[in-house]
DNA sequence: CAGTGGTCTAGACCACGAA
DNA sequence: TCGTGGTCTAGACCACTGC
């Protein structure tokens, strides 16, 4: 079968079956409920796992569904708003923003920041590195690394790693001497990508997966004065610029009908 | 090799490929070189086409590859920066904004956009739907539908399928009309989806391919005169807000140290 | 332990682009 | 016509979760 009738355009099997499901998911099914399981999703639709599997990434991608190995696939709430402009001309670190300090350590960074910092690439200039991590009503939905070069916050400089108190206590100093700085204005880009090894454990998902990627300059007298990289677990999250926060989106393409 | 250390963590095979290829193309090729087929880098890596594939699949997501039908797999040039907010607070239909008219014809809007539209759902209320293009350095990377519902453009009324002009030339009309209006500010949201079959076409495209949905609301007077939904290449797109649109991005992590 | 999704294989055929 | 990437199959084993 499946030669059955030669199409005129034939539409791939994993396309027509995200269709299929697409329509299922807005009509028979309700948040958080758990799917078959893949074998029999595959045997009921008479295809192999592998093409099943394809159209489940593809609604995973979408925010539609959520997968985890060894618990099952669920229908996923609607995607949540995330303000990415939090308060916008704000240093991070402002109270109740939704970050969590989680650690700081002086690195040398990668070299697409050096370059936004305006470092020389030679050098092994070091910067602060503080990581942080952004919960939303529950779910992590980000992990960020926000460097910072030590000419930026010159009452640091002495800071050496023994003297330094540990962990969050430390990139709380560092994000303290931050606001004492005058800041000019922002500067942000958005693109996609896949989560490293280190982000993909603090969003509790596997390495690789589609991460948004933000990366924001501050600038302060007409420089670049730090830059923030953070990942935003693509399957949840829909960043927001302006209000829009609020807004629920729903799903259902049409309302089925389906009365009493 | 490959197995000559038990790996303490199984990396899976596909990973570690990514990486390996992710290094091979900081270094060895330059931007526009066509790689091997598939067939020869799996048999090179010992390892079967499809996990071969899922390496390639997310080297393309992050931008890095370029993979045709019919022709082969290339370097990507970095992303090009497109800026969103273009002129922030201006109408869409601006001169010189890089987007194109294609055409124009009144739909029942999707009840997502419906929504964000304050329109009642049960009602099939018309709308204008105004499809556009957008080309930046020569290559297309977006297609928007910009939705206007008619009680936004009370002068076009009257205006029904038969006695308006066509295509573009319909699209002109809504647009100008639109900047009749007294823009009081915009809204925008950000989130990953997968190409429609029609968007796909214009982007270049299979679809199902992984796109950037922006979407707009535009407020005149208090409430939403018309949204805006546009979906751009994620593999070849940063989105950039604010100037940032300049800033070019290198890959290679390391200086290769290539004197003379 | 059983059941789930995640990885991997070795094939096959198809749609498309270019020569 | 040929070579490319895109789709699909029918298996297998592994890693994780929960009982």
């Amino acid at each position: 079968m499946g030669t059955t009738q030669q199409d005129t355009v034939p539409e791939p099997k994993y396309w027509h079956l995200k269709n299929v499901l697409t329509r299922a998911l807005d009509t028979e099914f309700a948040v958080g409920e758990i799917l078959p399981n893949e074998r029999e999703l595959a045997a009921r639709f008479g295809v192999a796992r592998a093409t099943l599997r394809q159209a489940l990434e593809q609604l995973e991608l979408e925010g539609r569904l959520q997968r985890r190995r060894g618990v099952g696939t669920t229908v996923a709430p609607p995607r949540v708003g995330v303000a990415v402009d939090h308060a916008a001309h704000d240093w991070p670190g402002a109270a109740g923003d939704g970050w969590q300090s989680v650690d700081c350590e002086s690195t040398v960074p990668p070299a697409a920041v050096a370059q936004l910092l305006g470092l020389a690439e030679d050098a092994g200039a070091e910067v602060f590195a503080v990581r942080r991590t952004r919960v939303t009503q529950g779910q992590s939905v980000a992990a960020e690394t926000l460097y910072v070069p030590a000419a930026s916050v010159p009452a640091l400089t002495a800071m050496s790693s023994v003297d330094a108190p540990s962990g969050p206590a430390r990139a709380h100093i560092v994000l303290g001497e931050l606001q004492r700085l005058a800041l000019e204005g922002e500067d942000r880009a958005v693109e996609l990508g896949s989560a490293r090894a280190d982000d993909a454990k603090e969003l509790d998902r596997l390495p690789g997966a589609p991460v948004l990627v933000v990366t924001t300059r501050y600038f302060v007298d007409g420089a670049t004065a730090a830059v923030s990289m953070a990942t935003y677990r693509a399957d949840t999250c829909r960043l927001t610029f302006g209000d829009a926060g609020d807004v629920q989106i729903s799903h259902p393409a049409e309302p089925v009908g389906q009365l009493s």
